[in-house]
DNA sequence: ATAGGGTTAG
């Protein structure tokens, strides 16, 4: 019987259509094991590409195929880092660069143009602790690619020679990647198409534009190229005039313009162009589901984002990398947290991304104690996984939402201390929060002094409503004090430092303030009834 | 077997 189904997918294998679904990758693979064809790396490679596949395939079986061949075939290896350039993981195709390189693994022109790829996503990817862990640098490593590239004479073939363009804008080096394209001696519109994106990337507008006047040919993804531009500017009305004008228009164009809807919050008019867009000849692609994912999950549009969820189930569309996170996001947002958990847990590899959407979910919406618990389990994956500020905005959120007080403040030095992560505004304005709703004003009061003083300002305010409700006049004044160095007070801190006062029954104070407020000329602006005065 | 443009947590 095995016999039977593995020859059949042999043949599928070596056919032009190939495999079709991971079930018949794995049959394949138990075949050739059994059949001891497991030698033949053309067909392995196969069976990595087709795993690796973003849609339906597995990059955790890609990799133990890989660790099961004797990882020194270079077409394999190749496949492997092509896998891992493409995937959420491009540091990971370093990886298997380095250990090509260690092992002395022959390399082609394919490894150099998938390894430098790699470097410009590594570092575009917004996984950045991942390339902090990397620890040399990804900008080194894509020089010292580029001295193999020379050494080894590649840096003549166009498509290294546009990926190192490519790697050296991306990691700012946008003076070696001119250098680059400028030597070029047969560029392609797509070298052309690099350079200009590049430019465009810094805001270097003009240098793009001098570029693409130049150009001899332009194709859909130069017009993409200044789509994006407009839609990451927020000229929503240039992009909208260019798409309709667009001589040609790809997924990547629906795409961007999707994108600049949900930008500037048009979630409407991003769910009608997605309906638009179904209708017409170019396919939603999973870049379109998350974008729309993400416009359900800010306006908590459930129904769509169910229906999408569905649908990809129904297809078998695997449920991983950044569509996974996106759905995990969308149920989370839209408080749905049980179906939110359930998809989370079937990520086979979580990103810190994950994490953060799911601890930040359960804790916005009140579920303190799974989101703490989530992170005990995250820390259990310190060699997967590390958290980072957005983590611990999620934890210390979930500490405010119970008032746990002590708990917060533990999370708050283990942060610094363990994970070397510098409060931000989010984690100062939490541990204010908690600690004077908790009643330790002096505690939040040493902390603000702490704060940059531009950040401070909306912290003094909170600290200054706590005092009202703790009844500490003396406090009140100093941070009344302290906001007014900081900026022209409004009328409502006045408002708020009088109402302390009168409640406190000091009268003479109450009047002092008043006066104060007619010298500044604030009073007028007042309506006699914000001041309760007796 | 290659590229380039578009995407997730706060």
């Amino acid at each position: 019987m095995l016999r039977g189904t593995g020859s059949f997918m042999l043949s599928k294998l070596l056919q032009a259509q190939g495999l079709s679904s991971m079930k018949e990758v794995e049959q394949a693979h138990a075949f050739l094991t059994k059949a001891g064809f497991f030698a033949h790396n053309q067909v392995i490679a196969k069976l990595i590409a087709f795993a690796s596949l973003s849609s339906s395939g597995c990059l955790v079986y890609a990799q133990s195929l890989f660790e099961e061949t004797t990882m020194d075939d270079p077409f394999i290896c190749n496949t492997m880092i092509r896998a891992y350039t493409n995937s959420i993981f491009p540091i990971k195709a370093i990886h298997i660069y380095n250990h090509m390189h260690n092992l002395n693994v022959g390399t082609d022109n394919y490894t150099y143009n998938f390894a430098l790829k790699a470097c410009a996503r590594a570092l575009k990817c917004k996984e950045e602790d991942a390339v902090k862990s990397y620890g040399v640098g990804i900008a080194r490593k894509g020089a010292e690619i580029h001295c193999r590239v020379f050494k080894l004479g590649y840096d003549s073939d166009l498509y290294v020679q546009n990926s190192l363009v490519f790697a050296y804008s991306q990691c700012g080096y946008i003076g070696f990647a001119r250098h680059v394209f400028d030597e070029i001696t047969e560029r392609s519109v797509s070298s052309w198409n690099i350079m200009i994106s590049a430019y465009d990337q810094i805001n270097d507008f003009e240098s793009a534009d001098k570029l693409f006047v130049l150009m001899p040919q332009k194709n859909v993804v130069s017009w993409n190229t200044f789509l994006a531009r407009h839609v990451r500017l927020n000229k929503i009305e240039a992009a909208k005039k260019l798409f309709k004008e667009m001589p040609e228009k790809d997924a990547v164009s629906w795409n961007s313009m999707i994108a600049g809807y949900v930008e500037v919050k048009d979630y409407d008019g991003a769910l009608n162009l997605f309906r638009e867009m179904q209708n017409s000849k170019v396919k939603a692609t999973e870049v379109t589901l998350i974008s729309i994912l993400g416009a359900c999950a800010e306006t908590g549009a459930l129904e769509i984002g169910m229906k999408i969820h569905e649908s990809l189930k129904v297809k078998k569309h695997k449920m991983e990398g950044y569509l996974g996170n996106a759905i995990v996001d969308m149920y989370a947002k839209c408080g749905k947290l049980s179906s939110a958990r359930e998809v989370f847990n079937e990520l086979k590899m979580k990103t810190v991304s994950c994490w953060n959407a799911m601890i930040v979910g359960l804790a916005v919406n009140g579920y303190s104690e799974e989101a703490l618990d989530l992170f005990a389990a995250m820390e259990k994956k310190l060699n997967e996984v590390r958290p980072n500020r957005v983590t611990f905005t999620g934890v210390l959120i979930a500490c405010s939402h119970k008032g746990l007080v002590e708990e917060g403040s533990w999370y708050f030095n283990h942060m610094i201390q363990k994970y070397s992560i510098m409060p931000d505004k989010k984690h100062h304005g939490c541990m204010v929060d908690l600690l004077s709703r908790g009643g330790l004003l002096y505690e939040a009061y040493q902390l603000i002094e702490t704060v940059p003083s531009d950040e401070s300002i909306i912290l003094w305010r909170t600290l200054l409503g706590a005092c009202r409700v703790h009844r500490n006049v003396e406090l009140a004044e100093k941070c009344f004090q302290h906001l007014a160095n900081l900026e022209p007070l409004k009328d409502a801190d006045y408002v708020l430092l009088s109402n302390i006062y009168a409640e406190a029954e000091r009268w003479d104070d109450v009047e002092r303030l008043r006066n104060g407020m007619i010298n500044m000329g604030v009073l007028k602006i007042l309506g006699s009834s914000h001041i309760e005065m007796k």
